[in-house]
This record gives C-alpha cells, structure tokens and sequence, in this order.
RNA sequence: CGGGGCGUAGCGCAGUUUGGUUAGCGCGCCUGCCUUGGGAGCAGGAGGUCACCGGUUCAAGUCCGGUCGCCCCGACCA
C-alpha cells in the first residue's frame, strides 16, 4: 500500500473526550472514529487489526473443531421471552419493532438463538457433541459506555456455544475451549491470565474471566505473587487468617462490657465519629434472611460483605438483606443498632477478621446505644467463622502457604461458562440419549471481546510516540519510509525494495508522500508497525537500508542486496516469539 | 438514574462573568516560494447555523426557559 492512497487521517492531538490511552491513540492514529456515544466506525487501519484479531480466533476455534455460522443481529422477542430475559436483560437490550409492530431486540449475546438453531436441528445423542461460533457485532445499551473501544455499546464478540450429552462431554470442550483461548491471546501478544469468577447473570457454574493486567482497567483481580492463584474481586477467597483452635480467653485484655448512649448515630462512619474510634474497632451486624430464617453476620466496620461468598457458605439459594421492619422484629432496634449480644437463636456467622479482635464496638440492640468493649466468646458465641468480605491487598493466599494477594486492575478480554441445562431447560432444547431417554443439552457458552483486544492491546503496548504493535495485530507489517521522494536514488531504491517485498508478500506501506522526514517518522511511530525500513542519507552514502524495530528503534544497517532476506527473516522471528508452545 | 462539567472552523482552545463594529488564536487544509534524518520557514488564501428551539432586548456567542449531544464521578455491568 502506498501511504499517499492510503487514508489513515492521524490527528496532533486526540479529541478531548477520549480518556484513556488506547482510545486516544487509535483515535490519533485514524484507526477508529465515534460515530454516536459508544459507537465507532472503524477506518481502513482499525478495520485491518480487528480482521487480524478475528483471523487468529477463527484459526484457533477451527483448530478445535468449532464451526462457524453467523446469526442474524436482530432477534425476535418471543425468543428472549422464552428465557424470561427480555424482562431481565430489559436495560441493556436496544429493542426496536417492525412495521406490524412486532417486538425486537439487537442481540447482545445470542444463547437464545443459537439453542433455538440447535433445538430444531439436532434430536439424537449421535449428532453430539457440537461447538458452534460466530463472529458478530453486539449490541449493549450500557449505562455508561466509555473508554473508546474498551467499553461500547456496539462490539465485535466471537461467540461460541457447546452442546453435549452429559456432563463429561461438557469438560471436554470447556477445557478445549480454555487450551484455545490461551493460545489466541497468546498470539495476539497478551499475557492474558485465566482467573475464577462469579457466575452472574449468565448463570452455570464452573467459569473463567481472562484477564489482562493494565492500570487503566475496569475490572480488578487478586492475584498470589506466589502460587499464581488468581480471582476476580467477587470471587477471590482468602488464606484463614489465625490457627484453630482459637484461645480467646486472654482474660487480662478483656475490658469491662459496657454500654454506651449513642444518640442517632446509625451509620459505621457516625459511630466511629462519635466514640472516637476508628472503623476497625467496630464490628457490623447484618440482618440476613436465609431461606426465611433470619442469621446474623458480624463483618468489621471498615470492610464489605460479599453476599456471594455468604450465599456459597450458606448453600442455599434464597438469600436477601433483611428489611428494617424483619430486623426491628428481631432485634427491637433500629437498623443500626443491630448486634450481636442477647440475639438469641440466631445463627451468628462472623468473619475471619473478627476472630482476632477484641474489645469492639457493637450495636445494643436498644434504639440510640452501641456496646464498647464486646468480646466474643464472652459476652456472646459466633456459630462460626467464615471468608465473608471482599479479599484486599495483603490478604493471605488461600492456595498457598505463604503467599500474598494483590489487587490489580484488569481488563477483561474473555470469559468461558460451563452453562449446564440453563438455556436447555426453559428452552426446552432436548436430545434423545442412547438409552432412548430425553434429555436437554448441556451447554457451554465461550466469549471473546474482539474489539476489547485491539484496545487491550495498544493499552498495554504503547510508549510516549504511539502505538507498538505485536505483528500478529498490526494492521501492516512493516512501514518504509524513504527519507526524499524528490531524490531520484533513494526513491528508486526504496520502489525497488517495496516491490520485491509485495512480491513476497510482506504486508508493507511505502510512504512515498511529498512530506519532511519528521512527519513520516511521527506517523510511522504513532500508527505502530513493528518493522520500520528507513531508506535515506545512508543509502546515499553507503548503500544500506536501515531496517529497524518500532519497540526498540536501534536500526540495523543492511545493503540493499541483503535488505529482502534479512527483513523476511526478521518478519518470521517476530512471528516465532507470538507462537504459543503448549 | 443521581451529582458535576462541557458544546465557538477538521482537531485543541480563547471570548460568555459585565450584551454593543466584520467572532479570534494555535495546529491542520489550499496556492506559491523555499526546505528535506524526528510534526521546518516565508507570503498569500479558504473555512463558522457560536449544538438546536423559543424568549428578553434597539442589539444575544454572551441574559432567561426548554431540548439535544458529549465528558467525568457514582449507581449498573453476561
């Protein structure tokens, strides 16, 4: 291609809405441009790198015997009813209708019409297993988009979707799935870590977020400096912080119980305001209604529930925040007043951190009065001691012995979900087993934000000049720059050597523009191709080509002879370093 | 959806507080000269519905009301 035809407007500077690196630099670099909020329109070197990133998906998923389809963007409502997501899901579907005025939505993920595809299709255990994908635009009616390509409404997924007879089958292709996904994030140039997280929504059991570590990232992780174990923040877990059993009767540091007037003061932060002490003296007792028995859960003043831990220890599925009139009922207090001494009956499940404490805050459960000085084991008895509020930095890792967590910032680039009957069940989608019994599929369903990586990429692969592609991504493989396209030899030469490199097919950019040396440089750095040739005053006069790296730039110099092969050569080694070895 | 901010040339911004000639600046763009190893220089030039609608006024980019768009923080997020 030849930079005079090829249009790639880059900017001096980025519009001011954009926010991070990534979006400002494939704005600047005209990979991309806003068409409405969250919404971008992809110029010819954008539209080049996501077509790379999608070509490495489709190699992977075709290596593991995934087939690709493609499904419609607009999915009919009666489809999503039979999930009950269109209720659900109502805040992020863009619903539209037709003319009879019949409902629509623009799919932001396409279970519903994969399992309907599948369903119609496919009645016998012998048409199993199957993994299907596709690559597709969805549609999400985030409530904040932002971050350029990080987060829009509208994004480029590999979807797939797996349905097998039973469980086992099921493994297998998750676990193919998973083999997959390294090695495509790999080759995109992403050191993307697998790490454990909740199910949400989506519902299944068993899933995996892939994460790539970037400052700038939504999402956070902990992450073991030591055994590598690795959770998103809902999901991580932490060491037991004391050995058992717990001797808690250190009768010489206990202080007298004692209660306290605390005239409407609710809240941590009024509490510890007004008895002068800090948040961790403080232990918070939540109201919960498990399955319809009410429990208490004492978690310390300056730390957070997960309810999804709790609901994991629990074991049941029904679990809510007591409301004011349940707890008054309970405690004959005030939300805010609620704690832990004279609840009788009541289970009482406190977190590990509380099992260290002493002396503490507590409400009295009486209007207006807090106990100081409460102990455990003393003035009252916990059930037990659980992993209750969200992991932080420091915790203990609860894979090692040793170990440290800490807590980074990520981005998501994909996430695999063991799905099981979900979609099946209310989609009554069935097969017939080889015992001649009905059965519904078990499902996995496989994410990958193609549009996510291009931006993940260049966030994580960047320097103060532009972008530094990895050469699986980037939209050319090499950039020439011929210092004079007014000096007969050197534009000579440089024509020379970019024909023979088309011929060999290197994917390269001869900039043969009427313009100063530095706009070219400032170009060729922002858009980011990993080779650069630089043909100029040296060629004059010595006769070599400078061929160099834009991550490092030290130029190499080569005679004109020698420049083809030792490019080719280069181009292969950079391929080599972005070949996953598993 | 709550809080804050912004909208003036392709991009970045000044001007709005205190209404008053023909609305400015830098970059970019066009023409010419000159220059050619990191976004040169000189000269000339084009480019505006001051987001939109309505109101106040002799007079509105500027004041008032409304609408739309965009950004940040929060809530939310398969």
């Amino acid at each position: 291609m030849r930079a005079s035809q090829l249009y790639f407007p880059t900017l001096r500077e980025p519009p001011s809405e954009a926010e991070l690196i990534s979006h400002k630099l494939l704005t600047k670099a005209g990979f991309i441009r806003r068409v409405a909020m969250g919404i971008y329109a992809y110029l010819p070197l954008g539209y080049r790198s996501l077509e790379k990133i999608a070509r490495i998906v489709r190699e992977e998923m075709n290596a593991i015997c995934a087939q690709e389809i493609f499904m419609p963007a607009l999915h009919p409502a009666n489809l999503w009813e039979e999930t009950k997501r269109w209720d659900e899901c109502d805040e992020i579907l863009f619903k539209l209708r037709d003319r009879q005025e019949r409902p629509f939505c623009l799919g932001p993920t396409h279970e519903e019409v994969v399992t309907d595809l599948v369903r119609r299709d496919v009645h016998s255990y012998r048409q199993l297993p199957i993994i299907l994908y596709q690559i597709q635009v969805k549609f999400r009616d985030e409530p904040r988009p932002r971050g350029g390509l990080m987060r829009a409404r509208e994004f480029t997924m590999k979807d797939a979707y797996s349905f097998d007879k039973d469980e086992d089958g099921l493994e297998k292709s998750y676990q193919a799935m998973v083999r997959a996904y390294k090695r495509i994030f790999y080759r995109c140039g992403l050191r993307a870590i697998p790490v454990e997280a909740e199910a949400g929504v989506i519902g299944g059991t068993e899933n995996l977020e892939f994460m790539v570590l970037s400052d700038s990232g939504e999402d956070k992780m902990l992450i073991c400096s030591s055994c590598g174990y690795a959770a998103n923040q809902e999901r991580a877990e932490r060491r037991k912080p004391f050995e058992e059993p717990i001797n808690m009767y250190h009768q010489d540091t206990m202080l007298p119980l004692e209660k306290v007037f605390t005239p409407n003061r609710k809240t941590v932060a009024q509490v510890t305001d007004y008895l002068g002490v800090s948040a961790e003296k403080l232990v918070k007792t939540l109201i919960y209604i498990a399955d319809g028995k009410p429990l208490a859960v004492l978690i310390r003043g300056d730390a957070e529930l997960n309810e999804s831990k709790l609901r994991r220890l629990l074991g049941v599925p029904n679990v809510r925040m007591a409301d004011p009139d349940e707890i008054r009922g309970l405690t004959k207090a005030d939300v805010g007043y609620s704690g832990p001494i004279g609840l009788s009956g009541v289970e009482m499940i406190a977190d590990y951190d509380i099992a260290e404490m002493r002396n503490f805050v507590t409400g009295a459960n009486e209007d207006d009065h807090h106990f100081i000085n409460v102990n455990w084991g003393r003035d009252f008895e916990v059930t037990r001691f659980a992993d209750l509020r969200f992991a932080k930095d420091g915790d203990g890792c609860p894979r090692c012995d040793s170990g440290l967590l800490h807590l980074r910032n990520c981005i998501e680039v994909g996430h695999v979900f063991k799905l099981g009957t979900k979609y099946s069940d209310s989609m009554n989608a069935k097969f017939v087993d080889e015992d001649g019994v009905e059965r519904p599929f078990i499902m996995g369903c496989y994410g990958i934000g193609v549009s996510r990586i291009l931006a993940a990429v260049v966030e994580v692969s960047h320097d103060e000049d532009g972008i530094i592609f990895p050469i699986t991504v980037a939209p050319y493989e090499l950039w020439m720059i011929p210092i004079d396209m007014n000096d007969d030899d050197i534009a000579g030469a440089a024509e020379c050597l970019y024909s023979e490199l088309i011929q060999a097919g290197v994917e390269a950019v001869i900039d043969d523009r009427d313009e100063r040396p530095g706009v070219k440089f400032k170009d060729a750095d922002l858009i980011g191709a990993p080779i650069q040739i630089i043909i100029g005053r040296t060629y004059k006069e010595r006769g070599c080509i400078e061929v160099r790296l834009r991550r490092d730039k030290k130029p190499s110099l080569v005679s004109a002879k020698e420049a083809l092969g030792h490019i080719l050569q280069l181009r292969s080694t950079l391929y080599e370093e972005l070949m996953p070895r598993d």
